[in-house]
DNA sequence: TGGAGTATCTTTCCAGTGACAAGATCATAT
DNA sequence: ATATGATCTTGTCACTGGAAAGATACTCCA
């Protein structure tokens, strides 16, 4: 396998079901998301996104592994920004937004299987900036799921539309009004 | 009423069909469901659900409509014990895990017709039980929406298998745990 | 250079699904 | 008792996911 090999009938069919399969979620929701709509935009039959991903599950979780691979890159980013705590919540919350489809199909593993080797991996290493060091006691743990909740479960509220409006458009500044809610654990800047 | 044996009028097939969606829900997901696996599970063919429900996304609608009326009970139920804020939260909690079905397709509102008239109407209910009063600052608000993100991003991480096994195999002391980082607003006992 | 072999994609087929139209059956008011 | 409407079934259609088998284009090696 010479690293340059080309496929022939698509320069990269994988990658543009990727895309696709990324749009059509945007359109209709992962539960629309139909295999054959898929290969319809990416322009070949609905058998040759099956021969990429084996089934539908197999599409999905392609998406999932996507998705979680960039959120790390997110994370990764906005911690070297040295901005301080705060600011990595919202970076997460404006992952979610920015990439509504891939945090969609993430967090349903009902809809992939959930085993799935590469979004296994991804998903740990995603963990593993969520969660902060391994060594750390209980109650820290608890302060770093306090913080992801926070986030994920606001945004989610966001994503569904049930968020008063009165607290106005830009759902970063309201992350922020949110989350400071939150005490600072020890040691972390706000 | 004679015990006929098997009465072409069911005596309430649409609570019969309700029950039998959320059965096929929690087996197979909100996505997994078929409107004809639930009609077979009611012992009816699927036109007969179609009649009752409109379409599958009326059948969701009501799933997620009696979600709300349920969600409203439970938080009723739980303020009237006098036990302050956070139990408030565990009482949130409570209900998604023991109305998983209900609370995935309540807070997927593309599965159904957000419009509803049923569910507008039990969402409000409950809208209100977790914004509290209406003429809250907008920082009293917020801080009524980190402590519904708090529990809402808590328990879908619990239900999605997100949550670090080492805090334990008890959703409601986590969710104490957790948060318990959370600032008590002011004038409300923690 | 020219096959042989492989990766990629298509064609064809099947069972399951949601929706609709039309028909059958039951309940009830008058 | 019967007309009327509510409830449920039958039959049909287009669409879907998946499997089997074939076609096509590329790669490798003699």
């Amino acid at each position: 396998m010479s690293p340059s090999r080309r496929p022939y009938h698509h320069a990269d069919l994988r990658a543009a079901l990727l895309a696709a399969a990324v749009a059509t979620i945007e359109d209709n929701g992962a539960a629309g998301m139909s295999v054959r709509e898929v290969a319809r935009r990416a322009g070949v039959t609905h058998t040759a996104a099956t021969y990429h991903f084996g089934d539908r599950a197999g599409l999905l979780a392609a998406v999932a592994a996507e998705g979680y691979a960039l959120l790390a890159e997110a994370l990764v980013a906005a911690s070297q920004e040295q901005r301080g705590f705060l600011e990595m919540g919202v970076a997460y919350v404006r992952f979610a937004i920015a990439h509504r489809a891939h945090f969609e199909v993430m967090y349903q593993p009902r809809l992939y299987d959930p085993d799935d080797r590469a979004v296994q991996a991804a998903k740990q290493e995603t963990a593993a900036l969520l969660y902060g060091s391994r060594n750390a006691t209980n109650e820290q743990l608890a302060a770093g799921v306090a913080a992801w909740a926070i986030v994920h479960g606001f945004v989610t509220l966001w994503l569904n539309d049930n968020i008063p409006s009165r607290l106005g458009d830009d759902p970063e500044d309201i992350a922020r009004a949110v989350a400071s809610n939150l005490r600072v654990p020890r040691g972390r800047r706000a």
